[in-house]
This record gives structure tokens, sequence and C-alpha cells, in this order.
DNA sequence: CGTGTTTGACTGACTGTTCAATCTAATCGG
DNA sequence: CCGATTAGATTGAACAGTCAGTCAAACACG
């Protein structure tokens, strides 16, 4: 019950200390079997420190969640400024997604999206975070699109409507991925969601960049 | 540690009994947060006989998922036996695993998925069951369209790549369904997923059954 | 010193599993 | 038909281990 000690500058480094053990463990052992004790071996404190941090082990594993689907949400964001063209744009995301490479500094999230929906399907506050967190992929996906209409790239679809379908067939062929499934390996999983993003936003070369008209 | 009494005839109804009762709780409260003691209650026996059973928690849980799911199927492929078109198949497809009806006895698999995938995740022996699980449902997709092209319902495409992405899409939009996502509900799923089928497929009116030539 | 960290030691509750004992319903011998 | 025998089903009570959370004391350090 003891509340916890509240998120200043100073604290910061150790909080995410520990957000990236219990991440880490998560993913390792699963939600319900990662004990604190084994987060704070990990992150190199003590048990009471854990606790005196998060107070309760709930709100330690949520925030764990939380803080692991934001960073890859942001490592997304980030990547995409990165290319120019809607195609090359998707075609990052579904590598993101599907593809093994996990080079980021957050454990890599296929595990935890299981554990995140197990537990957003029984605690309303989890619910509500991942729709937001839903909400946001799906933002970035209408980006996206509506940029590349902007530059003739993409045909007249609704963003919106491609944005809801080929975000679910994403978590689709990366579940399959994720539990390394004989037939949807990575390669393939990859081309199936490339060919329908082409197909559906009927995707053409791009408009010669700005610079050059 | 004690083995477990072998599965006979005679203690199959309260084997299933019990099983039911796991499943529930699993779907109630989640894997992690099912206890014995729950189960025993539910199934009116006493926590040393559901080991009796089972022999351990584990073990006791996991079966719980496998038999639910299977049932799932079961219950799937029956239903399909009842209506005649590639179309209509599909459409029960889709209610069956996009809108919350739960009418069979088993326990709604929605909250078991998450769960099941998150055991997956971490343990061989689980992962190769849900995979071949999966595969049964990929086959169900396959023979659905293979009936429909000899029938003349359905046009050339490769039923087996069709199974793969449909099932991954149906997987996605089930989840958001499953978690209540504001943007997806029942319907919208269930209109996507017969949207992006009837045109992958060419889905066109079924020649007249043979009765009639 | 005083405030915010950090810890080791502790505990109290929970829970999976064991076990010896009972109960039940067949099976069998005569 | 009946008493003995047996195998399986069932349980209450005890055991043993685990683990989240508490606490008072030490620590760092401006």
């Amino acid at each position: 019950m003891a509340d916890m000690a509240p998120a200043t500058p100073s604290n910061e480094a150790r909080r995410n200390q520990m957000l990236r053990a219990a991440a880490e463990l998560i993913c390792e052992r699963g939600f319900g079997e990662t004990r604190i004790a084994d987060v704070a071996k990990r992150a190199r404190a003590s048990s009471a420190l854990v606790i005196y941090y998060f107070g309760t082990r709930d709100r330690l594993l949520v925030d764990a969640l939380r803080y692991s689907e934001q960073n890859f949400y942001d490592a997304a964001e980030k990547m995409l400024t990165e290319v120019e063209s809607a195609r090359d744009r998707l075609s990052l995301l579904i590598r993101w997604t599907c593809v093994p490479e996990n080079d980021g500094d957050v454990p890599g999230a296929w595990g935890l999206w299981f554990d995140l929906w197990a537990q957003a399907f029984r605690h309303p506050e989890v619910k509500q975070d991942r729709e937001e967190l839903d909400a946001r992929w799906r933002a970035m996906i209408v980006s996206i699109v509506k940029a590349g209409q902007a530059g003739g790239e993409v045909g007249s679809v609704n963003p919106r409507a491609f944005a809801v379908t080929f975000s679910a067939l994403l978590d689709g062929l990366s579940i399959q991925v994720a539990l390394d499934d004989s037939e949807v390996d990575p390669e393939s999983a990859y081309k199936i969601a490339m060919d329908y993003a082409v197909r559906e936003l009927g995707l053409r070369k791009p408009r010669r960049k700005r610079v050059a008209s």
C-alpha cells in the first residue's frame, strides 16, 4: 500500500532500469511468472527498492508493458522519418512488426503483446491503454497513406478503413511469426502484407521529389 | 508428482467437468490467476481430486486450453456442414470468430486465445499444439475455397495462400473485437472480413444445386 | 542534519501438492 | 445370494515452499 516514490528526473534512470528489466523478464517468462525478486536482481537492486518505486507488483509489471510498447512505437515513428516514399515506409512498418530484428535497446516486444492483450482483456485500465496505443499505430498508417496520396503515390482509398484492415492483418501475421508457425515464416509474412498494401493502395511510383521540380 | 489417473470412459465426465470449469476460470481471471482450489470448487470437487486427475496445476490448465479450443473448432466444423455455399460458410466462420455469440456449452474462447498464445510463446509443447490447431483452421478454409471452386462459385485463387492471409486477418480482427476496441466493433469487423473474402475470391452466385440439374 | 534512497531481515498469507484414511461400487468365490 | 476383496474415487488436514509487501535501520549527500 505504501505509495510509490514519485517520478522525478533523478529517479528516472533507476526507474527505467527496472522497467526494462521487468519487460525483459515478462518477455522471457511471462507476466504471471515474473517475480519482483528477479526484476530486482536484474536491475541490480533490492526487492524492497522495487516496491519502493512502484508500490506494487502489478503496477510494476503493467508499467513495464506500457513502457515497452511505448518505446516500440516511438522507435517506429522515428524510423519512419528516415524514408520518403509511402512504399518504403510501409515496408519498414511491416518489417518492424513481422520480422525479428530487435535491434532496439528495448526487448523485442514479441512476447509482450500476448501478455498485454491478456491483461487488457480483463483489466479496464490496461484495456484503455492498449486501445490508445493501437489508435496511435493506426494513425501512423493513416498519415503514411495520406502523405502518399498527396504525393500521387497512392490512389484513392479511405485511409482509415485501410489502416484498420491493414493493422489487423499485421497483428495476425505477427502472431504467426512470433509463434514461429511453420507455414508463415517472416519472409512470407512480409510478402503477404506488402502485396496487400500495394494492391490495396494502388501504389505507383512517387512523383519526383520536390527538389527536382 | 503423483502420476495422474488415466483417462477412462468412466472418468471422462468428471474430467470434462473440471476442464470446463478450468476453461471458464481461465477465461475470467486469466491463466496465471486461476487457482486449483477455484477450479475444484466450481467442479464441485476437492483440490486433491483435481490433482489426482491431472497431476499438476500446469497440466490441468494447459489441458483446459486445449480442450476449449478443440471444442471451438469442433463446433465450427460441425456448423459448416449445415450450409452449402462458400459464401454462407465463410460468413458463418467470420461470425464465429468475430461476433460474440458464445451459444456453445463451451465458454467463449475469447480470452483463452490470449493465454493460449502467451503459453505457446514460451512452452514448446503448447506451441506445437497451437500450430496444429491453426493448421486445422486453415484446412477448413482451404476446403471451403476448393469446394467453392468446384461449384463455380469461387474464381481461381491459391486456396492455401488465401487461407493464410484470411486467417491472419480474422485473428487480427478478433483481437480488436475481443478487446472491444471502439473503432472495430463486431459488425464492422464482420464487414471487413466478408468484403475481403468476396473480393479476393471473386465470389459469384453458386451454380444451381445438383438436385435441380 | 534532513531528505530522499536503499537494504536486509522478516512475516503473513497463499497455494500447490502429499498423504493417510474413508467411501463406493463393482467383482468374485463359494 | 452374500460376505470378502479390491480398485478406483474422494476428501480433510497437514506440509512446505514461495513471494509480495512491511519496517526499522543504515546510507548518501547536498
